[in-house]
RNA sequence: CGGGAAGUGGCUCAAUUUGGUAGAGCACUCGGUUUGGGACCGAGUGGUUGCAGGUUCAAAUCCUGUCUUCCCGACCA
């Protein structure tokens, strides 16, 4: 029951990652260093959290645009901020057919620039305002070290970009939309995520500052799963929105953005994948239930189909397994997609009037008479496992968080596992700098409404003022 | 961008040391037998050896360059 395709991921846990990816066909390598391509399996993963995401930002207000690919070279130079922040990291078109362009266009690593360029000519009144704009697209950031999902040069993503006329109502926006994307992780992707705070080093370049959803990998890496930026005025007024409020004065407008992305695909694979291949949680498995007909008894098939399309039919996207394959074929099959609920049916199963429903998370399998309701006993199934799933990742990520005094027992920490260290800090450039000399070690976020575990810095001993989470960068 | 490893049918690898007709297993196609954990027998298809130059009578093999992937650093929403 081993996959000897994969890796085992206690072994070498990168090499299991890519082996997954390959294995579970959710991507594959193209001649583009970091572009690849999204297989079918993949895409309708993303899909499912599209769906899930698009639908609760609606919910809230959000409507979706589209803007530009290109950004012209002068209009990106507006914010010096943003421009120091990802000049490294920008793909540039100099050509237009074989005429070189007059100024040359930059391919979007991101698209503040464009809507500031937007909401400039757009708004006048305090009346046009909020406007709650969110855009699905492609960007493109000259990485140098790629992997598939998890840094790709071009990836996909959502980039919500939002303009307010006060400064509670934007704050109050960067703080609902990490919330939302915190629900995600928990409730959609069963991915324990913490909400924190990004040091004034590590926010987005440009932002006054960052909320930051972090992760814990499997293996005690940390990921970062979706970020949410208050930007006030400072985009405001290097772009020139003005509206003119109640008071008929003039006033540079508030500004957020927020964003998550196929990355998210990576963060899925690596919380809750095994040795057998991909584990999806039911919310966004695009197939939640395959029924695998054992033998080709005309009754077995007949039964088969039957289920099938009940299932089908309550909301529950179900498929049966036909092809010639042999049984242990078909079950291996199902396990590196990680479909989460397998529906064996053989004759075995019919003399005891039952069917063997098998879960991809734990392999336990369960009888369940034929007579009983099924597509009830399913939606349980997969609810319990999508719960199963979530409690897990809490434990393992429980299991892995470190409190740490002094520098000392971080180095004591980081030299024997991986995982958040939890560490009070004096709010000095110089302690974050000091503790990142550590190799690998980032400070992740600072948690606002936690209890300081210590009164001292854990650098320099002075008066903590933050408790900051510190793990190991992906 | 620095250090290391590797690129040979779709995949895993052999042939490279010592230059001399590119080979196996898996996958795929066809026929048959099978079916409760990646079935078996038989017959087939598929490769100008990552790419570009060079040396040579002759290059997968030697040389130069380049691209890609993986690992370790650096960088990095």
């Amino acid at each position: 029951m081993k996959n000897e395709k994969i890796t085992s991921r206690d072994i070498d846990f990168a090499k299991w990652y890519t082996d997954v990816v390959n294995a579970a066909k959710l991507a594959s390598y193209t001649s583009v260093k970091g572009c690849i391509a999204i297989l079918p399996n993949g895409y309708a993963i993303w899909e499912k959290m599209q769906n899930e995401l698009d639908k609760k930002f609606k919910e809230l207000g959000h409507v979706n645009v589209q803007m530009p690919l290109l950004i012209p070279e002068g209009l990106l130079n507006k914010e010096k901020e943003l421009v120091e922040g990802f000049a490294p990291e920008v793909a540039w078109v100099t050509m237009g057919g074989s005429k070189e362009l007059e100024e040359r266009l930059c391919i979007r690593p991101t698209s503040e620039t464009v809507f500031c360029d937007f909401y400039k000519n757009f708004i006048k009144s305090y009346k046009d305002l909020p406007l709650l704009y969110n855009q699905w697209c492609n960007v493109l950031r000259w990485e140098k070290e790629t992997r598939p999902f998890l840094r790709s040069r071009e990836f996909l993503w959502q980039e919500g970009h939002t303009i307010h006329s006060t400064k509670e109502e934007a704050e109050n926006e960067t703080k609902r939309m990490i919330e939302v994307y915190k629900w995600f992780h928990h409730e959609i992707l069963a991915i324990p995520s913490i909400i924190g705070l990004k040091t004034e080093k590590e926010k987005f370049a440009g932002a006054e500052y960052t909320y930051t959803n972090e992760a814990l990998m499997f293996n005690g890496v940390s990921l970062q799963c979706g970020t949410s930026h208050y930007f006030g005025q400072k985009f405001s007024k290097s772009y020139d929105i003005k509206f003119t409020n109640k008071n008929n004065k003039e006033e540079f407008a508030y500004q957020t953005s927020w964003g998550t992305t196929t990355r998210m695909i990576g963060a899925v694979i690596m919380v809750h994948g095994d040795d057998k291949g991909l584990v999806l949680p039911p919310k966004i498995a695009p197939k939640q239930v395959v029924i695998i007909p054992i033998g080709t008894d005309e009754r077995i098939i007949e039964l088969s189909k039957k289920i099938n399309d009940e299932l089908n039919d309550n909301n529950i996207t179900s498929y049966i397994d036909l092809s010639e394959k042999t049984p242990g074929y078909k079950f291996a099959e199902a396990e590196v997609n990680g479909i989460p609920i397998r529906i064996e049916i053989g004759s075995r199963d019919l003399e005891k009037n039952s069917l063997s429903f098998v879960r991809r998370d734990t392999s336990e399998k369960i009888m369940i008479n034929i007579n009983s309701n099924l597509v009830e006993c399913t939606k349980e199934l997969l609810q319990k496992i999508q719960k199963d799933m979530y409690k897990r990742a809490l434990k393992r990520r429980e299991e892995l968080t470190f409190e740490a005094k002094n520098i000392d027992e971080v180095k004591n920490i980081m030299s024997s596992k991986s995982g958040f260290i939890k560490a009070c800090w004096c709010g000095n450039e110089d302690c974050e700098l000091k503790m990142k000399e550590i190799k690998g070690l980032k400070s992740r976020c600072i948690l606002e409404n936690e209890k300081l575990i210590s009164d001292k810095c854990v650098v320099c001993g002075k008066p903590a003022k933050k408790l900051v989470v510190w793990g190991i960068q992906y």
